[in-house]
Order: structure tokens, then sequence, then C-alpha cells
DNA sequence: TATTGTTATACTCTATAACTATA
DNA sequence: TATAGTTATAGAGTATAACAATA
């Protein structure tokens, strides 16, 4: 008989992975909520300004956001000013997104006090473990794209 | 004046966690589900094995559960026969918490499904990464702990 | 018929606070 | 008064599916 292996939460993946997931949002929430956007709201702006130009269902996809909860990310920009839906002439279907001016200002100030809440939120590891780490959870979620069990909605 | 550096999702730490969590997290719903119990339910378990005898508001910090939602999750367990509470006499307020001989043996088979999918989610990083990864982790959510920004319920 | 964006709905999760029974 | 457990409730997040306009 082989002997059970005592499994602790510490040895959870995917407790470690929801546990800091809820840490690190709780506190850049706080630090965009100064620019008066949501985590959401600040996912997409900078999916958009990576690539201005596409469609809705392209940056929710990319962004890992449900389709349908991405009009009321726009619509909250858009009202703000930060977003413009520019129909495409070409297929009428489709709106393409891009930052105003005022959009790009905004963000260039959130995504700062995004970097520094995690550069603090990071601290505990040396320079080295953490470029590590963040390579690791890039390779795993691209690794989710391929295998096929990536989840569409998010943040 | 400093070039502003261009940051994508990928950069993004909290993006990144969150979305793994979740991915990980349907995964791994799916694995304890075939046996009748659910992820939060998988968490509560493990961590009243791991030391049992404690209070539910012990066992909800330790798991980062909510104590409110602790309750749904003990009385889901209590009715199935895999976990007792038991008054403490000692102290009558508090319901000292362990496992059945059922509730260990469905631990048991739930968690080799889960670490086999944790296995199966992990693959594409070399062992080595997988255990530093794991050990990043961990000493993030401890930091956590230490540093206060940690958030109570979880999962 | 298929796709983009929108709306609607039901469901779960989360945060909060009130309440009880004990201490 | 303070704590353990419970209950209640409002809000946010999520998963689905239906729908209109367009292809």
């Amino acid at each position: 008989m082989s002997e059970t292996v005592e499994m602790t939460l510490n040895d959870d993946a995917h407790w470690l992975l929801a546990r800091l997931a809820r840490n690190f949002g709780s506190v850049e929430q706080q630090a965009v909520a100064e620019f008066g956007i949501s985590l959401r709201e600040y996912v997409v702006m900078t999916e958009v300004q990576s690539a201005p130009g596409r469609s809705q269902l392209a940056v929710a996809r990319a962004a890992a956001v449900d389709k349908s909860m991405m009009v009321t990310a726009v619509d909250r920009l858009e009202a703000r000013d930060l977003l413009v839906r520019k129909p495409l002439p070409s297929d009428r279907r489709v709106r393409a997104l891009s930052l105003t001016d005022e959009g790009r200002r905004v963000l260039s100030e959130a995504n700062s006090a995004v970097r520094a809440a995690e550069m603090q939120l990071l601290a505990v590891l040396p320079p080295s473990r953490r470029a590590e780490l963040l390579d690791s959870l890039r390779r795993l979620a691209a690794d989710a794209v391929n295998t096929g069990y990536d989840v569409e909605a998010c943040i």
C-alpha cells in the first residue's frame, strides 16, 4: 500500500492563484478607482491601446472578457469620453474601438498606479523570481489557449 | 522626458492571476464534482483534515473563506455525513470540525483528482519551474497576511 | 445561415451587517 | 462587552440565451 500524502492548501495551485488574484484585485481596484474606472475598464483600455481599431469582440477575446460584459465597460468608457466606438464602413456590424486623447492620458496614469501597486505586492520576491513568476504565468495562460481549457469571461 | 513604456495585459500580474485562477477553478471544479462536492467544500475539507478539531472560524480564516460562506459549506458537508460539527464542552459557542471516515475517503479521492488535474494544467512548465512557481505563490500569500492586504473571502 | 453587438435573465459570489447564544 | 456561529440582504460577477442588424 502506498502511503497517502497529506496535502495542504499551500500545495494547491488553484487555491493560491484564487487567493492572490483576489488580493491583487482588491489592491489594484483601489489604485484605478482614483481615476474613476474599474479594473475591468482598465483591462479593456489596456487591450484597446495595445492595438487600436479592433472590434469589440476581438478586444473581448484578447482580454478574456465576455462580450456581454464588454458592452457595459465600453458604454461607461465612451460616456466618459475615454474611448470611442467607430462603425466600420466595410462591415457595419463592427464597431472599431480606440482611446481618445483623454483616454490615453487616464490610462497612462492608471497604468503607473497599477505598476506601483504590483511592485509593492511583488516586493517580497527577489527580482529574478519576480520575472520568472510572470514568465511562468504567461506560459500557463498561453498554454490554456492552446489546450482549450481557457475560460472566456474573466476579471 | 521619460518614454512611456507600453504595457500589455501579459505584463499585468493581476490579470494573469485572475485568468489562471478561473481556468484552474473551472477544470478542478469538474474534477471534484464527480464526488458531489464544490471546490469550496473541497477546500474546507482539506483545511479541516490538516488540523481537525478547530472551530469553524479558525478553519474559515486558514482557508481564507468568509465565515458566513463557511456555514453553507459545512451544512452541506454535514448533511452528506462527510464532516461533523461537535460542540465544544469548554466553550459552547464553538463547534469543532472534523471529517468522518467517509469524509476522509471522499477527500482522499477528490484530492487525487485535483492533483491529477493540476499536474496536467502545470505540465507545460518544466518541473523545476513548477516548484518555483508554487513557492513564489506561497511566499506572496504569506506576505499578504503579514502586510495586511490579505482579503478574507476567497474561492 | 452566420456573425457583431446588445439586452435579458437566472445564478453564484461577495460584502455587510444584524442577530443568537454563549463567554 | 466581546466572540462564534447563523441568517439576511444588497450588490457584483458570471453564464446563457435570445434578439436585431448586417453579412
